[in-house]
RNA sequence: GCGCUCGUAGCUCAGCGGAUAGAGCAGUGGACUUCUAAUCCACCGGUCGCAGGUUCGAAUCCUGCCGGGCGCGCCA
């Protein structure tokens, strides 16, 4: 039995003794949960529902309860139920009921813990975004980790998800990159407002080892192709290095086809329809003060030019009418001030600010050196990229410690520690106990024990094994929490502090495989079945989280 | 000044109103001739920033204050 199932099985027997007592059953909320206590003592799961309807049924909790715990114990798989507290009910399960936890894991295979929740919704999600001037790095490697991670759960939850990364490509930041290598390749010192670092001198280089008459060209001319072919560059790198992170992006949209090809005057149009533009001083404005915004904005101004801000009205636009019903931002802290014209422009645009559109603010990723803080500038070329971190930590390691924690922290990252010291990562931790079962597996087989031959889920009574078996249940729950508030970290909380300890506590308590000659513990099969189950979901968690599951390590 | 956000163990972080607030690292002490010791077990460590409020119950929700981060352009 499974907590849902569990849950419902609460519920009813609530419905049962409603209707015995002649109270009210629509004061029964809709769905009940139950949760794992941490007092081992108060059972496998408990219910706080008579907690919760007991004062609004006018029966006191503890009464309530009472008949509650009567009911429960006539249910199938219910060993015993008692009242404890105010009026919880701390429910334990029989052994088979609970062992079979691991056969539906194991049938459920890869499919286990996804759920429909987002069914038919098309979702687009967009980060990074980051500006192709420069290199990835880690500033912007959170919100790579976070957004993929969150692109799976999603996903999982039944979305259909497109990720979006939206290069800004139009503005003066492309301007000044293209003179940062027009004056690198002519051997000058870097524009004042320019951009500094190994890289500009890179593909500096890269570019007129390719054309090396441009060299000395006068700037008129070779600025457009310094511009175009280091755009392109940049661009390949930023691409790459997320690839090689495990990143993936289905739509690379540039800023420039906004402008280009008339999406903004098409916005403007829509939003004209809906009554929220109108001219001052020579330039266009969009009434966000209609709604969630604290000023007006300038789309056209009055020089002609557009705004960015016109751009992102437009971007906006441009996905809803590629039929997107939720349109996800993941913006960095440094951000949160757009939040209230980014949800005016779609109330602007006729939609609801509440559904259509949503935007996630994480906290910005602090860094330090041995304890030391660490000011990182572009400008001053002393930033750290990702490939630099994926050189010393590799790809798991390094989205792991950016995806296990909660968004809404500051991060703070010690250069020493990641780059030194990757073994303490908890990614291993995790890692270590699937190649441990696969190794169990693999054993197994040559010993010829086939876990497929016998299932006996009520074998499966010790308590790190039941403690194990019900750590396998939550995944579900998990999951679909995770994707119901995007929060992907709570899938790595999950994995370390549950599924792998629970199984290497196991593991360490219970004896799977014979030892030498012994024969075939009558525990063999049930517990290969267990191990199976535990591996499925560290295999699907950690997919999740866009990690590795290897088999040896 | 206005607004957003964060404040939990020495450090890094969990904890979507529930019972005695948890984990990793650091520190101390144990467990490998036997399924992977990248593991397990025990100990040490807390006025959950402060003060009120809401209620059967608050680290969690509300208000105020203190402290850190960030944002407030016809810039991008």
């Amino acid at each position: 039995m499974t907590p849902a199932n569990l849950a419902d099985t609460v519920l009813s027997a609530a419905r049962a003794v409603f209707e015995t007592r002649g109270l009210d059953v629509a004061l029964l909320p809709a769905a009940t949960t139950v949760e794992r206590p941490r007092n081992p003592e108060h059972g496998d799961y408990a219910s706080n529902l008579a907690l919760q309807v007991g004062k609004k049924a006018g029966v006191v909790p503890r009464e309530l309860a009472t008949a509650l715990a009567e009911e429960l114990r006539r249910r199938a798989g219910v060993e015993a139920v008692e009242i404890a507290g105010p009026g919880f009910l701390n429910i334990r399960l029989d052994d088979a009921s609970l062992g079979a936890i691991a056969r539906l894991v194991v049938e459920a295979g890869s499919a286990y813990g996804h759920n429909s929740a987002l069914s038919g919704e098309k979702v687009n999600l967009e980060f990074v975004s980051a500006n192709p001037t420069g290199p990835i790095h880690l500033g912007h490697t959170r919100w790579a980790a976070v957004g993929d991670s969150l692109r799976r759960v999603l996903t999982a939850a039944g979305a259909e998800v497109t990720s979006e990364y939206y290069i800004n490509d139009a503005g003066a930041q492309v301007d000044r990159f293209a003179r940062s290598l027009f004056a690198a390749a002519n051997g000058e010192p870097a524009p004042e407002d320019g951009y500094v670092g190994d890289y500009i001198t890179e593909i500096a280089k890269e570019i007129t080892d390719a054309d090396p008459g441009l060299v000395g060209q006068p700037a008129e001319q070779a600025l457009p192709i310094f511009l175009a072919r280091g755009y392109e560059l940049m661009l390949k790198e930023i691409r790459e290095s997320l690839e090689r992170f495990g990143v993936h992006f289905d739509v690379w949209f540039s800023e420039q086809t906004l402008h280009g090809g008339g999406a903004v005057e098409h916005a403007i149009e829509e939003l004209r329809k809906q009554g929220h533009i109108f001219e001052d001083g020579g330039a266009i404005w969009l009434r966000t003060t209609d709604f969630t915004d604290d000023k007006d904005r300038v789309l056209i101004r009055s020089n002609g030019e557009k705004t960015y801000f016109a751009a992102d009205a437009a971007y906006y636009i441009n996905k809803r009418e590629r039929g997107f019903d939720r349109c996800i931002y993941l913006l960095g802290a440094d951000h949160h001030g757009y939040i209230g014209r980014l949800k005016a422009i779609a109330a602007c645009a006729g939609d609801d600010p509440q559904k259509n559109i949503e935007i996630l603010i994480g906290q910005l990723v602090n860094l330090v050196r041995g304890g030391q803080p660490v000011r990182l500038s572009k400008r001053a070329g002393n930033i750290i990229t990702l490939d630099e971190m994926l050189d010393a930590v590799g790809p798991d390691a390094a989205r792991y410690s950016l995806a296990r924690s909660s968004t809404d922290s500051t991060l703070t990252l010690d250069i020493e520690e990641i780059t030194k010291n990757s073994s303490d990562n908890p990614v291993f931790y995790v890692q270590y106990a699937h190649a441990r079962i696969c190794s169990l597996l693999r054993n197994a087989e040559e010993k010829k024990i086939n876990r497929a031959e016998v299932y006996d889920p009520s074998r499966l009574s010790h308590e790190r094994e039941r403690n194990l078996l019900k750590t396998l249940g939550e995944f579900p729950g998990v999951v679909a929490t995770a994707a119901e508030l995007r929060e992907p970290h709570r899938i790595a909380v999950y994995l370390e502090e549950r599924v792998a300890t629970d199984y290497h506590r196991f593991y360490d308590a219970c004896q799977v495989l014979p030892k030498g000659d012994e024969p075939v513990s009558e525990f063999a099969q049930s517990r290969l079945w267990l191990a199976e189950a535990t591996r499925t979901v560290l295999a699907n968690g950690l997919d999740l989280l866009g990690v590795s599951a290897p088999e040896r390590m």
